[in-house]
RNA sequence: GUGAGCGUAGCUCAACUGGUCAGAGCACCGGACUGUGGAUCCGGAGGUUGGGGGUUCGAGACCCCUCGCUCACCCCA
């Protein structure tokens, strides 16, 4: 038997539900911002994300898809989405249209990690973008945004972190003050955390061990060392939050683990994730585009994780579907079914017939279990009155109605 | 990449320290009930116990290898 790959799975038809649902409140909500959703492709030349999602990062160094393919080019299936809006943004020069910049996409994503709870190898994110806007305020309509669609879909129990990265400017003076501090106590940190010091002393913070978690609470913090610009990005920020009613969480070692990010860093999270507690993490970008000789153009953005998204998603209770079952009796009725089936399509009724001349008990019972809101009935009596039966299956009543009388009986209900 | 736990019917799980152990419930199909569903009763189908090798008179169980799943680490959505 041949199964699916390690890391990936199959999404079922009652779990699609779910999805559907999902993408469905996410694109109202985003347009309702006047964001445009974008589609970029799901691979890209490696190149892409080495220089965007960044080469000291853990994505690039040990987590992409990436082959060869004919042509002998390099090509990765995407880890996450926003190098290739970038790209997108610069090949077709979008920043020089007067729409607004600000997109949305839905997709999957690959990263070649050991799956886990919450973790899979090719997921899927709803990320949206922003680019061109410096002030404050935006970075925390995005968080807003997202608080709004959570509430949408029901979502409860979530915690907003935020902090700031600092920029160009003033990021690297304080990664120095804290390798020197942290150096100091290099023997007293676990292993890992030795290492980090010298490859990414910011990711310390990260550490679960609690000995490490001690000390670096007496590290110095970023956000102590910004710079006056970041400072107040940083203040502005917060107050905006307040105004809007949203309750955050400074978190001082909130790092992220993308090297493109400046200044604001967010992450919602939820205990009932599990280990992988960040439903989406996001922030500023201001420096990507130039990176990728565009033109000094800021951007911010977040991805939300649609696996972790729906497993937060409230119990739904089951409701009938609108679907009409059609039962008959004979070979008469069986040709009259086949043409109301067409007919009731036409007018958008969503209905179904079993061809398995079978008797009505079973036809009923058959309905019943595929949760069919209706069953009309057709048999010999049926046929020659021209009046068929319309069963409500959760009242148990039935009507006598002709085809005209059907549709306008069943599009009332809908 | 590292570590731990687990793989028995479609699903959830039984089978005492290796000795009729290949089972139950749910789901599925059929019948009781030939034009009226959900209940009940009866019956049926469905498994080389993830795969391979070994130990043994005998392995679902023990050992080794392998694959997969789950969770955690690393890191992240």
């Amino acid at each position: 038997m041949i199964s699916s790959i390690k890391g990936t799975k199959d999404i079922l038809p009652p779990e699609v539900k779910k999805w559907q649902l999902i993408e469905k409140i996410a694109r109202e909500t985003f347009e309702l911002y006047g964001y445009k959703e974008i589609r970029t492709p799901i691979f890209e030349a490696t190149e892409l994300f080495e220089k965007g999602t960044g080469e000291t990062s853990e994505i690039v160094i040990k987590e992409m898809y990436t082959f060869i393919d004919k042509g002998g080019r390099s090509i990765t299936l995407r880890p996450e989405g926003t190098p290739g809006v970038v790209r997108a943004l610069i090949e077709h020069r979008l920043y020089l249209k007067s729409t607004p910049l600000r997109f949305y996409y839905i997709g999957p994503m690959f990263r070649y990690d050991k799956p886990q709870k919450g973790r899979y190898r090719q997921f899927h994110q709803i990320g949206l973008e922003v680019f061109g806007e410096e002030d404050p305020a935006i970075d925390a309509e995005v968080i807003e945004i997202v608080d709004f669609l959570l509430k949408r879909l029901g979502i409860s129990q979530i915690e907003i972190l935020i902090n700031s990265i600092g920029c160009k400017k003033c990021r690297p003076p304080y990664l120095e003050i804290l390798k020197v501090e942290a150096e100091k106590h290099k023997k007293e940190l676990c292993p890992d955390c030795q290492r980090k010091v010298y490859t990414n002393p910011l990711r310390i913070f990260d550490c679960k061990k609690e000995k490490c978690i001690n000390l670096a609470d007496n590290f110095p913090k970023i956000i102590d060392y910004l710079c006056n610009e970041c400072k107040e990005h940083f203040s502005k920020l917060k107050n905006y939050l307040n105004l809007y009613g949203i309750e955050y969480r400074v978190e001082p070692k909130l790092a992220r683990g993308l090297d493109y990010y400046t200044k604001t860093v967010f992450e919602f999270i939820s205990k009932k994730l599990g280990a992988q507690d960040a439903v989406l993490g996001g922030g500023r970008y201001d420096d990507l585009v130039k990176i990728f000789d565009g033109p000094s153009l800021p951007g911010i953005g977040f991805a939300i994780g649609a696996e972790r998204l729906i497993s937060l998603l409230p119990e739904e209770f089951e409701e009938k579907e609108d679907l009409l079952y059609i039962a008959y009796l004979g070979d008469e009725a069986k040709k009259e079914t086949l043409s109301i089936l067409r007919f009731l399509r036409k007018k958008n009724i969503k209905c179904i017939a079993e061809f398995k001349d079978k008797n009505l008990k079973n036809q009923l019972s058959r309905a019943n279990k595929l949760n069919a809101k209706w069953v009309l009935i057709i048999g010999e009596d049926e046929l020659r009155e021209k009046k068929y039966k319309l069963k409500d299956m959760e009242k148990g009543i039935q009507k006598e109605l002709n085809k005209e009388e059907l549709v306008e009986e069943l599009t009332k209900k809908l």
